[in-house]
DNA sequence: CCCTTTTGTCACAGCTTTGTTACAACTTTA
DNA sequence: TAAAGTTGTAACAAAGCTGTGACAAAAGGG
């Protein structure tokens, strides 16, 4: 399940970006109107978050453009303020709206609402960061269509929680307070769980050519997941 | 810069834990009272984002604790119907509040604004001067899209003072002080250190074209960075 | 209750980071 | 001009951190 969020405010965009996640969808991103067609045209994503408010070519425009060529499910962004922006957004064929300011419950609520109802079936909680997903429900992670490879609970955990936040650094406290629970672990652990769990990544990188998709070190700080781009 | 959030919405504690981190904290979380209060003691954070609602004890709870023993910045989250919450827990210490739903920006920029009153320094994502960016919560820096190169806790702490300060002279004692602490260092390792920074700057310039991005002495004074302009 | 899996503990090697010292080149000053 | 002080550089030692493997303890499943 493939989301394309688009929204020029770049915070906005990575916290978009990060709830639909962590919901199990897999992210695209792009901050500008012209941005926004070129991803949907290559990506061709099950979903789109769209803001009104682009540069390049406004909101409405990239909506009136794709709804000329396909029935991808379209989430508006607006102000509260704006009504005018709602109906007229609706009008050009979106499926539902959103307005800031909203909570990440709502995001998702509403994103699996039109999902439900342009029926398709929901996002299965399946988290993908560049060539790697895994299956929290079954444990189970795998490398671009590579064999399946379980995982222990605090591996899963772990795993998680880093691809979460890829392309940032967590600290070791966060990581131990997330894993273990505050008070619980202790950095040995981490070090010894991150051995273990860079042992079965790299197995099954093993199966195909992927890429690194590799936990990085930083030295005195933490560890983090590269993120693919 | 190390902030603690308190919240045992997962999904929310997250998001905001995403959110700052994107702003150039360090966070770790709690989800509930108890485990806030732990958290503190262990992390000593330098700011607490708090949820009035929380299992074991309530967030006016653990604001009156750590008052009782600290004045660590607190921002409280509240649902906005409740004002009756935001006075109680203003009148209980807590330095600002932020009603739900809020935008990554609010609240990023509420917590700057609480820390920058409550007198501390507070530390972007990225520091940038000229064609020279440092990312702090990476220990990296990379001269105008060149390779990234990684500087040790010394080094990040020394450049960033520089780049903090670019255009200005900065003496001997004031830098000492910055980076090793009051008493903690002297001269020799000063000198020591900024060779070694300037190799890695020099190492930083062979990969582009760029400009010298040089730290420049003033004999009996000091040392400082070349401002762009 | 036994066997397997998972998790925690420990020790150690290798590396990185940091502090220390020595020394040459240079500047200032008497 | 010589002496004294500064600064850049190099080499080395000490301390700390991280990855790794082996093994013990604990948890889970038949």
């Amino acid at each position: 399940m493939k989301a394309l969020v688009v929204d020029d405010d770049r915070v906005l965009a990575d916290v978009l970006a990060f709830t639909l996640r962590r919901a199990g969808f897999q992210v695209v991103q792009a901050y500008d109107g012209e941005a926004a067609l070129q991803s949907w045209a290559e990506e061709e994503p099950d979903l789109i978050v769209l803001d009104v408010n682009l540069p390049r070519l406004d909101g409405f425009a990239v909506c009136q453009r794709i709804r000329a060529q396909a029935d991808t499910p379209i989430l508006l962004l607006t102000v509260r303020e704006e009504e005018d922006d709602i109906i007229h957004g609706l009008g050009l064929g979106a499926d539902d709206y959103i307005t800031k300011p909203f909570s990440p419950r709502q995001l998702v609520a509403r994103a699996q609402a039109v999902l439900r109802r342009a029926g398709k079936k929901l996002a299965p909680s399946v988290r993908q960061v560049g060539k790697l997903a895994l299956d929290p429900s079954r444990r189970e992670m795998r490398i671009d269509q590579g064999e399946a490879i379980s995982l222990t609970p605090l591996e899963c955990q772990l795993l998680d929680y880093l691809m979460l936040n890829a392309g940032h650094v967590l600290t070791y406290e966060a990581i131990i307070d997330h894993v273990w629970g505050a008070g619980g672990g202790d950095r040995d652990m981490l070090r010894q769980l991150v051995h273990r769990l860079r042992g079965k990544l790299s197995q099954a990188r093993d199966t195909e050519t992927g890429e690194p998709a590799t936990i990085e070190t930083v030295p005195g700080l933490g560890y983090g997941l590269a993120s693919p781009h």
